[in-house]
RNA sequence: GGGCGAUUAGCUCAGCCGGUAGAGCAUCUCGUUUACACCGAGAGGGUCGGCGGUUCGAAUCCGUCAUCGCCCA
């Protein structure tokens, strides 16, 4: 016997234990079945579950739990990714705490502390998804530095670098002056900051008193400029392009040049040319030859090439100590209030700056070029749709990627440097060391490049390396490419784009068909949540609260596509009342002998009530299928709850209770059978949503299952369940009993009261499922008899229209002759408003003319449906006087 | 500045190919009838952001404006 209710916290983690051991989880390689192919978006090993998170892998396993139920060979690839500078910068804080850094270990050390701090530490967000009841296979679960991964890396690497679309460069780069190494531009935030602008003048050498006055945000730049730019066509300043003005605080004489870089709108419509420290100014020094001067060490301090009094300072301290020379040289002519934005890094938390380093890049332009097409040829296929323009739009104008990072935990890359600085780039030390003998026709020592690649740079080869490449396995050729990839929109560019470059390149084909693009998970008021806000909702406290299933429900149920999820505690309550009201229903059916049977056949069942639940079931079935292979999680849960609440629970099984204490025992096995039947049903479609409950009452309510829950079958969908008769019928109780309840409740009649009522003009058909349903109207309308009448009594009752019949409920004693008066007229009135709307549309010519016949028809059917029920409803006013 | 999205009941949101505006929560009334008060029955509540257009017909398609949010520069 079902206890009285659902206790969540009691089966949850057995059920999962039971699951995993029995690997149901796992994929099947040999089998026949068709694959069904999903890449788990590795989390960083760092990390922890948050309810972005919880979201993203409860849609990940509603698709593969329910691919999987419906016969497909399902892969949930999981894993993790070692998240270069995140773990780096853990293990070098708690090192902190010793009072050591990274460089008192050394290299090597430092890095077996960070397997160490892995293996201690790592595991986190795997025992968390398990708690999430993420059915992953992860006996498959791979890690980005893991052997094989990082083969595939170094492979990838070299053959790009061969290829020629990757290459080292000396370039501007963001640098993150904490951190001390490189990052990519999506790394790099732009906050918005209320700054200033200062006007310089700089003196035109040869010309005295005269000058060229610039706008910067950032002074202490400026002992590194090397050029001031105009606009060709700016008149103010036509004759200096060519003249040379002197750097103030340098005294280096820098040229002036014309470029339409320069806004003559802008400030003084002259600007400073700084190519070492600024992107366009490095652009604008590449056209016109100006000299490149790095002002900057590593931690952005003002180096050697600045006048001795600036050296060493901080870039801010150096500000400040600029702005006051020039205005003791004189030279500052104003300054004025800025609104910008200011680079931080996301990680460090630290002004960017760009600085002029060796890099290593990847060639995106030219690898964009194959996914681009393939999302315009639809063969990857953005949902929502709207997202392949953000998509777009990065991709064609996509930058170079620079992929190596100043740190120690990552990929090594395979670039070795002979002693004049030449690049042997090899998968082992041994072929480069070939390669150089065979350059150098010598044996040389040769060094290797200190650096890492970009994490994301691992990540991009995900789809194909956790399946073995760059072996020739049964698993890459068999769930390569995978069917969807499911994320949020922040990680398009990051990760996305990128595995569909390094996909097509390497595999020649799409890493996934289609990418589902979910919303954000906000706080209930829509803001962001964040640890500083304080707004942040733990998944795991509402599970532990509510339940997993109520959850992964909400999260569901919520995920409509193109609007952000506002998480709130009321609604994971709502669904786990649910949870509990799916339970008390199977304990309800339990408690009434409803076993599933082997042999039930849903064809072959006889009454009106059962075929209608029958069809309705599969219909339901058909619906949340439908809308799970859209990706509408939302409606595939709205469509789920609405039938097991209020069809199977509000009704059917009300319907059922009167069967169940009645004397016809072959009606009452059909629908115990039936019961349980739909019950099964409903469990199943619930399954891919709340795994935990449904799995539990599935094994709890038979003890002849073939298999768990998780490896049912979905339900079959079958046309010959169809009864549109059986449901019109019923569609015709349930009116008629709402009807009654209704008039009862407004006329106040006490609701324990059994009243007989009168039924006035039933027509055949009317009085026929009324002869079949007498006793299920009587019991859930509360009436003692049921009787059909020619002749309606006069006053003393209220009345009310159901289709073509009246349904009379005499209440001579308690009846309120003015309320039932005034309802009977504000239902004519209401119909009559309905009518003439109709009435008005169905006289314009044009409406007859040109809508669809069928949209006519249906249109004069409902007036005139209308009509007859406003006249009854007038007759009934009648009646009363 | 460019792009994207949102605007529908008190709140949170569905509404697909244009054809009778829906749900959950909240509110109000009634109720403990042997699954469930984490419940049941009933009720009220909407100029679908504004304006214009297309159409026989617009919440839905188009244009425009407003407000809010996000991304990029």
């Amino acid at each position: 016997m079902l206890d009285k209710t659902y206790n969540a916290q009691d089966i949850e983690e057995r059920r999962y234990r039971a699951w995993e051991e029995s690997g149901v989880f796992g994929c099947a390689p040999d089998s026949n079945a068709a694959p069904y192919t999903i890449m788990m978006p590795p989390p960083n090993v760092t990390g922890s579950l948050h309810m972005g998170h919880a979201l993203t892998f409860t849609l990940q396993d509603v698709l593969i739990r329910y691919f999987r139920m419906k016969g497909r060979d399902a892969l949930w690839q999981p894993g993790t990714d070692h998240a270069g500078i995140a773990t780096q910068m853990v293990v070098e804080r708690n090192l902190a705490d010793t009072g050591q850094t990274r460089h008192d270990l050394g290299r090597e050390a430092f890095v077996d502390k960070v397997w160490e701090w892995r293996a201690h530490s790592g595991g986190t967000i795997q025992r968390q998804l398990r708690r999430l009841g993420a059915s992953a296979d992860w006996p498959r679960e791979r890690f980005t530095m893991d052997d094989g991964l990082s083969r595939a890396v170094t492979k990838v690497f070299v053959q790009l670098h061969k290829e020629g679309l990757i290459y080292r460069d000396k370039r501007l780069v963001n640098w993150d002056p904490k951190l001390h190494t490189a990052i990519s531009d999506l790394e790099v935030e732009q906050r918005p900051t209320d700054g200033q602008m200062w006007y310089f003048r700089y003196p035109v050498q040869g010309a005295p008193d005269r000058f060229i006055v610039v706008g910067t945000t950032r002074p202490e730049t400026m002992l590194g400029d090397t050029g001031v730019a105009v606009h060709p066509d700016d008149d103010r300043y036509r004759d200096l392009v060519g003249k040379t003005v002197i750097l103030p605080i340098v005294d280096r004489p820098i040229p002036v040049v014309a470029d339409d870089y320069a806004d003559p709108e802008k400030g003084s419509g002259a600007v400073k040319i700084t190519p070492a420290h600024d992107f366009n100014d490095f652009e604008v020094g590449r056209r016109h030859d100006l000299a490149m001067i790095n002002v900057l060490d590593r931690d952005a301090r003002l180096n050697e090439a600045v006048p001795a009094d600036f050296q060493g300072l901080d870039r801010f301290v150096a500000r400040d100590r600029v702005i006051e020379r020039m205005e003791a040289l004189g030279l500052l002519e104003k300054v004025e209030p800025n609104p910008m934005t200011v680079p931080y890094g996301d990680r460090s938390g630290v002004v960017i700056e760009p600085w002029l380093t060796d890099q290593w890049f990847v060639d995106a332009k030219t690898l964009a070029q194959a996914p681009i097409q393939a999302v315009e040829e639809g063969r990857t296929r953005f949902v929502p749709a709207h997202w392949a323009n953000t998509f777009f739009e990065w991709m064609r104008n996509i930058q170079p990627w620079c992929i190596s990072r100043q740190i120690w935990w990552g990929h090594r890359i395979p670039a070795w440097y002979g002693p004049d600085g030449a690049i042997f780039v090899e998968e082992t030390e041994e072929e480069a060391q070939a390669a150089a003998h065979a350059h150098y026709n010598d044996a040389v020592a040769l060094r290797r490049d200190d650096d890492v690649l970009d994490t994301w740079f691992s990540s991009a080869l995900w789809p194909f390396s956790t399946l073995g490449w760059p072996d020739d396995t049964q698993e890459l050729a068999r769930y390569y490419p995978g069917d969807v990839l499911v994320t949020g929109f922040d990680i398009i560019f990051f990760w996305v784009a990128r595995m569909m470059m390094m996909g097509h390149h390497f595999m020649g084909d799409v890493p996934f068909r289609d990418v589902y693009i979910h919303a954000l998970v906000r706080d209930a008021k829509g803001q962001k949540m964040s640890k500083s806000k304080g707004n942040v909702i733990d998944p795991l406290d509402l599970i532990a609260t509510y339940g997993t299933d109520a959850l992964r429900f909400t999260l569901t149920a919520m995920a409509a596509q193109g609007r952000d999820i506002k998480m709130s505690e009321s609604r994971v309550q709502g669904y786990r009342n649910f949870t509990t009201k799916l339970w008390n229903a199977a304990r309800f059916c339990e408690m009434n002998g409803c076993i599933p049977r082997a042999d039930y056949d849903p064809a072959a069942v006889t009454s009106t009530l059962n075929r209608w639940i029958v069809a309705r079931t599969t219909a339901t079935a058909r619906a949340v299928g439908a809308a799970i292979e859209a990706y509408r999680f939302n409606e595939a849960a709205q469509v789920a709850y609405q039938f097991t609440w209020n069809t199977f629970c509000d009704w059917y099984l009300e319907f059922a209770k009167p069967v169940f204490n009645g004397e016809d025992t072959a009606a009452q096995a059909e629908t115990r059978a039936t019961a349980a039947w739909v019950l099964d049903r409903i469990l199943t479609l619930l399954h891919p949503i709340m795994p935990y409950v449904t799995e539990e009452l599935w094994d709890a309510l038979s003890d002849s299952r073939p298999h768990p829950l998780i490896a049912a079958p979905w339900p079959e969908d079958r046309a010959d369940l169809a009864a549109p008769a059986a449901e019109a019928e019923m569609d015709w109780l349930v009116g008629l009993i709402t009807a009654i309840r209704s008039v009862r409740a407004e006329m106040n009649v006490p609701p324990g009261a059994r009243l007989p009522v009168q039924i006035k003009d039933a027509n055949a058909t009317t009085q026929a499922r009324l002869e079949t349903h007498r006793a299920l109207v009587a019991t859930l309308a509360r009436l003692d008899a049921v009787t059909l009448v020619d002749e309606a009594p006069t006053s003393g009752a209220a009345q009310v229209v159901v289709d073509e019949a009246t349904v009379i409920l005499p209440l001579a004693d308690v009846i309120d002759l003015e309320a039932e008066r005034k309802r009977l007229a504000r239902d004519v009135a209401k119909q009559d408003g309905e009518i003439t709307k109709l009435a008005k549309k169905l006289a314009n010519e044009g409406f007859l003319a040109k809508a669809p016949a069928e949209v006519v028809a249906e249109n004069r059917e409902r007036l005139a449906d209308l009509e007859a029920t406003r006249d009854r409803l007038k007759e009934a006013l009648a009646r009363i006087g």
